[in-house]
DNA sequence: AAGTCGGGGCA
DNA sequence: TGCCCAGACTT
């Protein structure tokens, strides 16, 4: 790859960030550590979070699940319940399955390389660049939404962001940046440069130590780079809940593969086409359950709250019905539906709006 | 290459 | 509201 001359120096890029490092680093747990257990244990869920949101989930894995054997022993309802909140679930069913494959596989040694790191689960370029010269000092350059933004305003780049296509261009140039004496702490700069410094809406151009070599700050181009297209819009889903109870039970059900909240529990479910149901589908399907009404129950208010995801927008209602009896074990076998007290429901991994409508109700 | 997968924080 | 966040996986 070659540079127009007024492109900032190579050498002078990475010195200047590894001077701007120290004077403005956070101090995180993650970065007191050369364990690579717990540093992809940090990765992991870093990704895609920021790091005020995945710091207090860090600490309760780590102070939980102390090292990899730990994490690999435990139940995926206990690994997700942990999660629960931070979004993404396949991060934490990826990760015990690593784990699990860390202890079995590799004597509970974590692999040594980034080629190496690549081959496991949830683990991709980005987390196995982090991992290899975070532990390891391997010099691997790492590409993450910090260093796309802070490489295309730097260096000029107008690739979008969004498009797969561009990695390509913005890893060679990350590649040929990132020196052969520091490569950790050159990764942890540009990420950490990225987070404080070079920031998506009012980056601090004032105080910056690459103004005068910043190709966007030089062309008045701060605001448009870096370049990414936007995100097609959510879809919208109507999700009908029937919280169906007996006594001092809920009934929920694991939720299963192929569409959102994967592994995580919640009510009996009709999704629809729309908002309104006619007021006999609740009878009507409380019935095909097998399930008899409760008579001496005082009517409960149906309840309805909006959940917005990155690609879609779940608009539920919550029809709490009561039951004289427990439902019969058909029903359970078809839905899979088992009946849960208020403890064992909050030990339960949840989607937060089935964790927000529990919140609210008394039980 | 495009689609899918969460939730929270911010202006 | 819209955008972004220490991305990875599936189709």
């Amino acid at each position: 790859m070659t540079f127009s001359s007024t492109a900032p120096d190579q050498v002078w890029f990475a010195g200047a960030l590894l001077n701007w490092y120290p004077r403005h680093r956070r101090d995180l747990p993650w970065r007191h550590t050369r364990d690579p257990y717990a540093i992809w244990l940090s990765e992991v869920i870093l990704q895609q979070t920021r790091v005020k949101q995945g710091l207090p989930y860090y600490l309760d894995f780590i102070t939980s699940y102390p090292t990899v054997h730990d994490l690999a022993a435990a139940p995926q309802d206990e690994v997700l319940r942990h999660w629960q909140g931070l979004g993404y679930y396949s991060r934490a069913r990826n990760m015990h399955h690593t784990a699990q494959q860390v202890v079995q596989e590799y004597g509970g040694q974590f692999p040594g390389s980034y080629a190496e790191l690549l081959k496991l689960r949830g683990v991709g370029q980005y987390t196995a660049a982090a991992i290899a010269s975070f532990a390891y000092d391997e010099q691997v350059a790492v590409l993450d939404g910090n260093v796309y933004r802070v490489l295309a305003r730097v260096f000029g780049l107008t690739q979008d962001i969004a498009a797969p296509a561009s990695r390509k261009v913005f890893q060679q140039l990350a590649d040929t940046l990132i020196p052969a004496e520091h490569p950790a702490e050159f990764n942890q700069a540009i990420m950490e440069f990225g987070a404080i410094q070079c920031t998506p809406l009012k980056p601090d151009c004032l105080f910056c130590p690459l103004q005068s070599q910043c190709y966007a700050f030089q062309h008045g181009m701060v605001q448009e780079l870096p370049v990414k297209s936007k995100a097609k819009a959510a879809r919208t889903r109507y999700f009908h809940y029937l919280v169906l109870r007996h006594e001092n039970t809920l009934y929920l059900r694991k939720r299963g593969p192929k569409d959102i909240w994967e592994g995580l529990y919640d009510f009996a479910l009709h999704e629809d086409d729309t908002a309104e149901l006619p007021a006999t589908a609740l009878v009507e399907a409380v019935g095909k359950l097998g399930g008899k009404l409760a008579t001496n129950r005082a009517e409960e208010p149906v309840r309805s709250l909006r959940h917005v995801l990155s690609h879609q927008k779940v608009e539920a209602k919550f029809h709490p019905v009561w039951l004289a009896e427990p439902l019969p074990s058909a029903a359970l076998s078809s839905t899979g539906l088992q009946p849960y007290q208020a403890a064992e429901i909050e030990e339960l991994p949840k989607p937060m709006l089935i964790a927000n409508y529990i919140s609210n109700i008394s039980i």
